[in-house]
DNA sequence: ACCTCTAAACGTCACCGAAG
DNA sequence: CTTCGGTGACGTTTAGAGGT
């Protein structure tokens, strides 16, 4: 299963498909400055995004390799709870199939990893519109009129293609929920108007679910790929330090 | 101008876990 | 148990690039 390998083996299809080739199309413009200086770098990525690496690269400890490794860490709880659940039981073992079944929502892995990593940035719980709207029916049928997508450019709703166009009429007109109770509805007809009305709800409430967890894939993976350019920046940062250090420390020939 | 291909975005369905 | 939200999978549409 997809997150069975996102866990165990550090692998994930996001990092699978962008690590390979990023090794390649990462272009390290100002490359690091000599050590001590203030090693400000800028990274592009493959989609022409620039990052700034200085704040991650900057460790109090220059020479200790603190990389995150989040997915690490929760292999160890993992193969933890598998020892314990031995003596543990069911409960454990219900916990270890939710772990390892269940894929955090992009919202959560992104969160995790900006908390490690200062210069993620994190997602935002709900949009901005949407917190002051309480959760009531009439006005959840409300979509957003104008959203801001990842890229930054604004979609109105109003431009929407042919194929949503003819998504059925019945439905009823946005913002507009009749509240039906259950004890007054009868006839069969009323009935049948019902499914159809919670029908359509259900329909319109996935969609804009869909959109946005469309939108925080788009900024997990664009997270994991300024991650992925960061570390390439400080690997090979590494590896310049190393070399130095060797050719201090390697004994002269005399 | 017209195809053809492809990537991106979308809507829907099915499924799962969380919450009530 | 029911409801609801999140997300993978799948099929569809659209826009743009490239070839003829």
């Amino acid at each position: 299963m997809w997150w069975h390998q996102h866990n165990l083996c550090f692998r994930h299809p996001v990092e699978e498909d962008y690590s390979g080739d990023l090794e390649e199309k990462v272009s390290i413009a100002g490359s690091g400055t000599g050590r001590g200086s203030p090693a400000v770098t800028l990274v592009q990525l493959p989609s022409g995004q620039t990052v700034h690496v200085q704040g991650v690269i900057q460790t109090p400890q220059p020479s200790v390799i603190q990389s995150p490794q989040i997915q690490t860490v929760q292999v160890a709880t993992i193969a933890e709870t598998d020892e314990s659940a031995e003596s543990e039981g069911v409960i454990d073992s219900h916990k270890r199939r939710e772990i390892l079944s269940r894929r955090p929502s992009y919202r959560k892995i992104l969160n995790e990893l900006s908390s490690d990593v200062p210069g993620v940035p994190k997602i935002e719980e709900e949009k901005s519109e949407e917190e002051g709207t309480p959760p009531n029916i009439a006005t959840m049928a409300v979509p957003t009129s104008i959203y801001q997508t990842s890229t930054g450019q604004y979609t109105a709703t109003g431009d929407m293609p042919t194929y949503q166009i003819r998504a059925p009429t019945t439905a009823l007109p946005q913002g507009v929920v009749m509240a039906a109770s259950p004890g007054s509805l009868h006839s069969p007809q009323q009935l049948a108007e019902e499914a159809t009305r919670k029908r359509e709800l259900r329909l319109m409430k996935n969609r804009e679910a869909a959109k946005e967890c469309r939108r925080r894939k788009k900024e997990y993976v664009k997270c994991l790929e300024s991650r992925v350019a960061v570390l390439e920046v400080q690997n090979k940062k590494l590896i310049e330090e190393l070399e130095t250090l060797k050719d201090i420390c390697s004994p002269k020939p005399d």
